[in-house]
DNA sequence: ATTACTATACCAACCAGACGGTTTATAAAG
DNA sequence: CTTTATAAACCGTCTGGTTGGTATAGTAAT
C-alpha cells in the first residue's frame, strides 16, 4: 500500500511522472540526448516547465529517474524469464539475454536514458555501471569469461546500435538472433559439460 | 602530393584541426557530449572560439569530421591487418574484428564522434550507418547471418562499453577477448566446411 | 628590393536565443 | 489548511554563430 503508489495516482491512471519520463525517452530517440531540454519536455507533455521541475527537481534527478526505470525493468524483465524458464539449467544466462533483447513498445527507447545521462553528465551512469558488472559476472559464471562476455557485449551492442538508429534491424531478425543466441548457450555448455 | 598534405601544414606539424579533433573526442569521453561546446573546446585547445569556427563552419560540420576521421582510421587498421593476414582464409572478418578492438592511443575516444553526433544531430549518423550496414553485410557473408552478427555486435558492444566507461575491462583482458573471438571464427568456419 | 595583393590562421567583442532553475501564484483534493 | 500539481513570468548564464579586425606568409609585378 505504499509499493504500488509508486506508478499510479489517485485516479488510477499511470502518474504523470511515467508519462514525462516516456517523453523525456522518445525525445532522446528522435532529437538527440542533446535536446532533452526542460523546455522541449514541456512542449511535448503539455506541462509547464514549472509542473516538470515539481516532479524531477533538477535535470540531474530527471536523468536518474530515466536509469533508474531503464534498470528496473530489466530486472522484472529477466525475473518474469526466470520464473518462466524454471527447469531450464541455463535459465540465468538465458533470462539476462531475453531481458536485454526482449520487445516491449518502448524497445527503441531503453537505451535512452543511458546516453542521456552519458551526454550530460557521465558521473551518473556510476549506479548502472555497477548493475552492468554483477550481470557480466554472472553471465562469466555461468557461460565461462569469454562466452559471458560475447554474448553480454553482442546483446548489448546490438541494442545500442538500434537505439542509435545505426543499423537496419527489424524485429523478426532480432527474434532469430535471440533465438540462435539462446541455442548458442545450450550448445556451448554441453561441450563445457562434456569435457 | 596533395593526399600527404591533408593532415599536415606547411611546417610539417600536425594541422591544428587535427588537434582541434582530438581535443574534441578528448572532451566528450571526460565530460559527455553536452559539454562539447566552441567555448569549452576553446579553453580546451587554447585557440579562441573565433579560431575553431574558422577551421570548422559549424557544429554539425566539426561532428562530421570527428565521424569521418573515425571511419578512416578504422578502415587503415582494418587494411594493415589484412595485408598482414594475407594467408588467412578468414582475414576478412578477422581485419573487421581487428580493427574495432585495435587498442591505440585513442582507444577510449575512437565512439566520441559516434556519441556526440548522436546526441547533437542524429541525421548525421547516415554515413556511418552505411559504413556499418557494409562491415555487417562483410561478417555475414564469411561468417553466416547470426555469427557474423554476434561477433560484430560483440566487439561493438565491448567497445561502446568502454567508451562510456560501463565496464572494468582492462587492456589485457580486451586482449584475451579479441584472442578468444579470432579462435571462435577459425572453430565456427571449420564446422561448417565439415559439416 | 619594394610595393601591392591574396590566402591562411587566428582573436575579441558582440548578439539573439536557449537553457536550467527560481519565484510567485493558483487551484483542486483530502 | 495543508498537500499535490500546475502555470507563468522571470533571471543569469551559456551557446552557436556573426562581424570585423589582425598578424603572417607567400606571390608577383614593378
Amino acid at each position: 500500500m505504499h509499493d504500488n503508489m509508486q506508478h499510479k495516482n489517485k485516479v488510477g491512471r499511470p502518474s504523470n511522472k511515467e508519462l514525462i519520463l516516456d517523453a523525456a525517452d522518445s525525445l532522446v530517440a528522435s532529437e538527440g540526448a542533446l535536446h532533452l531540454t526542460f523546455d522541449a519536455l514541456s512542449q511535448q507533455t503539455g506541462i509547464s516547465k514549472g509542473g516538470l521541475l515539481y516532479h524531477f527537481s533538477n535535470k540531474d534527478a530527471l536523468l536518474q529517474a530515466m536509469l533508474r526505470r531503464r534498470v528496473e525493468r530489466f530486472e522484472r524483465l529477466k525475473q518474469e524469464h526466470l520464473e518462466r524458464l524454471e527447469n531450464d539449467p541455463n535459465k540465468e544466462p538465458k533470462s539476462i539475454l531475453l531481458a536485454a533483447l526482449d520487445t516491449d513498445a518502448e524497445c527503441a527507447r531503453l537505451g535512452s536514458g543511458m546516453l542521456a545521462a552519458a551526454a550530460s553528465n557521465p558521473d551518473l551512469l556510476e549506479p548502472l555501471k555497477r548493475h552492468v558488472n554483477d550481470t557480466i559476472k554472472q553471465m562469466e559464471r555461468h557461460l565461462g569469461e569469454q562466452v559471458g562476455r560475447m554474448l553480454f557485449y553482442s546483446v548489448h551492442g546490438a541494442r545500442l546500435f538500434e537505439q542509435l538508429n545505426l543499423c537496419e534491424q527489424c524485429v523478426t531478425e532480432r527474434e532469430q538472433f535471440a533465438e540462435y543466441l539462446l541455442n548458442q548457450i545450450d550448445k556451448l555448455t554441453e561441450t563445457n559439460s562434456g569435457s
